[in-house]
DNA sequence: CACCTGTATTGATGAGCGTCAACATAGACA
DNA sequence: TGTCTATGTTGACGCTCATCAATACAGGTG
């Protein structure tokens, strides 16, 4: 798989960031294109599955985990490798193999824009 | 239909507020429960149109919007209708009728849930 | 080389979702 | 009462998705 069209709510910007797709949310009615970029990483995000691994890597020391440390979602095996390439398409993680085994690490660029999509206008 | 389940991300504090149901992503895996919750809440802002409509609202003067000013999507009135109670479903819209016309607000408390969910363990 | 473990892919199946046309309901007004 | 406008509901259709068993692939060890 290529590089491109990874990040969907980030924009490579230019030399070593990235800068975020759209305004926070409250600021202005978001357009067709804005809501398609954003709804795409909220869907990644929309089962329990993909919800409870995202947080397992999210959380584990280093902000990075081996799948085998994070798979013990009740699901099989294949079930757990489809949604982390879900989370990998979404742009939310990436991956990287290291000998056996195969290590996920969150954006955390990604985090922080979705932070801001969901910011509210000050003092609310 | 009743009061009950319909802040999935809330529970109801005692008088006046209401209380986070998870911590931040980041800070460690979530169970199942706390992902089945908010997954739903992300899910429904997973699809384009709902997005938009959500920001619509939450965007609009006064936090608050008639299903008439926020219509205008590019889908048909009763996909608009359908998409606004999931919304409502998902805790993330209240409405109330208002004569003839139907008004749609955010609950601020559910923005500010969700962005805690997606907060930093401060310097990231 | 053969064998084992960890991870990804394939193909199939059943459930859920987004959409619309048609119809129903609620309120305003005459 | 009847009629008009705004919004919600029903039922159906096609598509997407989550899941699994089976299989394939990659890398380590012997």
């Amino acid at each position: 798989m290529s590089n491109a069209k990874v990040l969907p709510l980030l924009e490579p910007a230019d030399g070593q960031g990235v800068a975020p797709c759209c305004p926070p949310l409250t600021e202005r009615p978001m357009t067709a294109e804005e809501a398609e970029t954003a709804a795409r990483m909220f869907k990644a995000l929309g089962d329990p599955v993909r919800l409870r691994l995202f947080s397992a890597v999210a959380s584990h020391e280093g902000g990075e985990a081996c799948v085998c440390d994070i798979s013990d979602v009740g699901v099989s095996q294949p079930t757990v490798s489809h949604h982390l390439k879900k989370l990998k398409e979404a742009g939310l993680l990436t991956s990287e193999r290291r000998g056996t085994w195969v290590y996920y690490r969150v954006e955390p660029s990604v985090l922080a824009a979705m932070g801001k999509l969901l910011s509210l206008p000050a003092a609310a």
